[in-house]
DNA sequence: TATGAATGAGTTTTCATTCAT
DNA sequence: AATGAATGAAAACTCATTCAT
């Protein structure tokens, strides 16, 4: 199949487009968090932004640059969305459930642990720290949130970073597809809410 | 320069040594545990085993039916040895946070998602199938554990599936390092505590 | 144009040909000698030889390597190949005439400066620390024969070392060719004599 | 034609920045004496001038041309250079050895045949071309004060261009490093004392 | 049973060059 | 006069796989 053929030089520019540089984060992101880091070639992600392979080389001067790039945006994404949910005026329960919910409704499984994984293995010491900042950042979003609602009283007196963690770990627990490519759960909202009854056993204040 | 002198022919056999298939296994087993299905080379393995890559190949006939061998027969273990911890005579609590603790204590992160992920992005589909079965396997064993123990009344009746489920999710909390490499907790006792406890709250038959 | 069409795996053994291994550097060394380090590249390499590129990265790690192997086999072939020429039963003065004759009619111009100019700039610290090794073990062959001669009077006293840079540097006088490609002498006999009647005005022992 | 009219006062533009071109080829002519060719990128000559590549572009066509015109300028540089040294009213022997001194003073080893060497596989015929005129001319400067010294009876009758080559051969022996970056002569003062005594004792008339 | 030698298709990265603005 | 954005071709290197021995 002939590819649209493009030319040398700079191109004529259009208003409309978003502009290259976020194009080929946007792609790479998606690339990576749906097949890992070592599954995708900056070829592919070239391919992915109808754009040459010198041209993500052009933005991001190596393929680790741009996979922490990728998470690093992914986990500030992530982690406005939390804020924006978690701010509503929903009792915490319900805002829980929601996030859960959302996160699940999204098409891809977001593997928190697996991108810190393949980051340590294949990322250089200072992409590696930029990363984990980013993941801390995150992590300390729900912390925080958890805090407020121990101070409440709304959630049992606890450690609230272990509380961030248990959970994220439940919440992956939606995304688990057996052989058949079956959930646990229907629908994103029954998972949703299963989960959600079951942390809220373990960290609720009943005092 | 010369290489390793390897002798020529069938070596003598060594009666203390595994027998080259298993080592095999187990070394590649280890390898891809440590650092994922791309990040290990047949020729990594091979040097792990001290044999040269065409004997890996005599045995395994690609690298996708290494892993899919080194897949199950890890979840394998793992199975049985969780079987051999649920059969120990002590309370079931007590017995859920020895095997806890008992895998974080071993070196590596054994991350059952993240397999799974790597698995059906590089495997076929018929190997891909054998590895479901085995996870289906191993989590049907803790899943038989949870059902005994709600028809005992010990914990309360729910899906014994997603307790499954929700138990090795919990359980990937303790493997967490931050950016400096800590851990939430000080030791693997503790971790296996605090995570078994929270999991109590939310299962127990507290009628 | 098809190339002859190679088969995978082991070939049949052609007990006349050259070992791979050998023919690699060979052509690896006269390609170097030629157009230098960064003009030749390994898939030049592996066209001269009639292999592929990975053919040449089975028995050279990196091209850095190849060089430094390169320089070293060449080195050592010229150091021989001087004590081969200075052993001879003529006078001092005859042996190093041919020696330089001898030089200037291999088709290559082995421009030692250059070859050390280019493997300081490309070559890591160890690979560098070798062919260092080297050049020095070829620059002492002849500086010892320089000091050999002075012990025997044959030529004045003076800086062994210095004499033996002398004498290579002056050797390398005979490549020169001007734009149209003339050298200075007509022939390589006639250069080898007006270079060492020149060096040999210098060095003679004339108390 | 229009003279550029001369503003009274202060000139907006910065009189002691060097016109961009200049600073060009000024660069690129330090970084290629350095690095050689092939070492050194448009891009490295770019960031060398704080300005982008397409600058570089803008006034020289293709890398070869600016690589062509470092080499002219490079050589006529050192012909005035060493125009101005042959003219002053000291002894012949001391002008060379002076001219000698200054060169091995310069930080950068100046090595005429490698800028040839490297010209000759890299350029165009026609740049090729410009270079040998230019290398030419300089060794006819010194070819030309050879000459007159024999014509004054200063030192022996003999072929003027040989003595200009042997010259500049032996000039480059004070370059010489080994492998701990030791040079054959404690200064440079003294490296060109002895070369030049090595080289007079060879061009001096004693008849 | 095990190896040494080789390949083909890919990977990351570099770089001279082009062109609209 | 100068730049920012892009390309195409090639470079170094990797790796799963093959096969005669």
């Amino acid at each position: 199949m002939k590819q649209s053929p493009r030319v040398l030089g700079r191109p004529r520019h259009d208003d409309k487009a978003k502009p290259t540089k976020e194009l080929v984060l946007d792609t790479a992101t998606r690339l990576f968090i749906k097949d890992g880091y070592k599954n995708v070639s900056m070829d592919d992600v070239a391919k992915g932004c109808n754009v040459t392979k010198a041209t993500i080389y052009y933005y991001y001067p190596t393929k680790g640059e741009l996979y922490t790039s990728a998470l690093i945006e992914m986990m500030k994404r992530i982690r406005l969305h939390i804020i924006g949910i978690l701010e509503q005026p929903t009792s915490f329960k319900e805002r829980l459930e929601q996030l859960v919910e959302i996160h699940l409704s999204a098409t891809m499984d977001i593997d928190m642990k697996n991108f810190m994984r393949e980051a340590s293995i294949n990322l250089s010491d200072s992409q590696l720290k930029e990363v984990h900042a980013s993941e801390n950042e995150m992590y300390r979003t729900i912390e925080q949130a958890m805090q407020t609602e121990m101070d409440k009283g709304t959630i049992r007196t606890g450690n609230a970073q272990f509380f961030a963690h248990t959970f994220m770990a439940l919440m992956s627990v939606g995304y688990f597809k057996d052989g058949e490519g079956n959930r646990l759960f229907q629908t994103e909202a029954n998972a949703a809410k299963e989960i959600i009854d079951f942390f809220w056993l373990s960290v609720k204040n009943f005092s």
